[in-house]
DNA sequence: TATTGTTATACTCTATAACTATA
DNA sequence: TATAGTTATAGAGTATAACAATA
């Protein structure tokens, strides 16, 4: 019974860096960037304009701007004039796009389940339940509300400073 | 008794943010990129040659160039010619390098130890306890061994194809 | 005047391809 | 010939600062 074990943080800092590779390899096959995965995530439930957009995915409005530009010129979203304010625009997924995060967020899911799958059946709902506990917690102490979809968050990345 | 759970997949997902996002920032405290901390990771126990730099960190030797240049100029690094074989070159982190790898790992350490502290005392090994199991059996599934430290880990992830 | 969005510019990070020096 | 490393080049992603259009 080789009972090695990690500490406290290495589990954590391992654990995720192997989700968000497996997310981020899923991105790949359809040739798309996180930060092109969350643009698409935030686009999911949301017509935002861009500013809104900034805010949502803690980006200065002129990173977004590029962000959106490419993915329009892939045909993923599509800018509309606002008509109560004309100096917006809103952005929203096309069918292409929508289709594509869809899709993505399919696989992202078999990949967490065959994750899940190498516990034991009776620790799965032990581990996902505390995990859910202690996001809770944090989202209280932080005044943030969690998000209803895994490839929507990463609003918690600061998007690399420098 | 609001037991609102996250799903399996959002909770592996946002955990993984939030964990991430933490080691983010505190790199950024250190003005440094993720990319940059990986590096000073891996060469916290190595110095090896730029060609085995690029394998490390699963990225090309162009990249791992320019990485180890700016890293250099910065003071954190060392490129040292081998002895054995000319066209070879040895990459070593810096007194100051070491120490800085030193303090935002002792920084991430007690952001973990706080996240963890948000669950009762009772679950928090149990929570740790079963991620390292998980971990354990997937690097075993992948033929790939775990990191000995967190900043160290991310061979993991692809470093962001296209 | 203030806000929305874009543009100009600069830097990091990544890759591919071509090159030099050494093996 | 093959390998180690760098350079040239290109593109994504990010930021700051300055700008035009609209409110």
């Amino acid at each position: 019974m080789a009972d090695e074990l990690l500490s406290p943080t290495d589990a954590l800092a391992q654990l995720s860096f192997a989700v968000l590779g497996m997310l981020e390899r899923r991105a790949a096959q359809h040739d798309l960037s996180m930060a092109q995965v969350r643009l698409l995530g935030v686009l999911r439930d949301r017509t935002p304009t861009m500013n809104e957009l900034a805010r949502l995915m803690a980006l200065d409005k002129s990173s977004v701007t590029g962000l959106v530009e490419r993915a329009e010129r892939r045909g993923l979203v599509l800018r509309v004039p606002s008509v109560t304010d004309r100096r917006s625009v809103l952005v929203r997924l096309t069918d292409v796009g929508s289709e594509m995060v869809a899709q993505a967020a399919r696989h992202f899911d078999a990949d967490m389940a065959g994750l899940l799958s190498l516990l034991p059946v009776r620790d799965r709902g032990v581990l996902t339940g505390l995990v859910s506990r202690l996001l809770v917690a944090y989202a209280n102490q932080h005044g943030v509300n969690l998000f209803a979809t895994a490839t929507e968050a990463a609003p918690g990345i600061p998007a690399s400073p420098r």
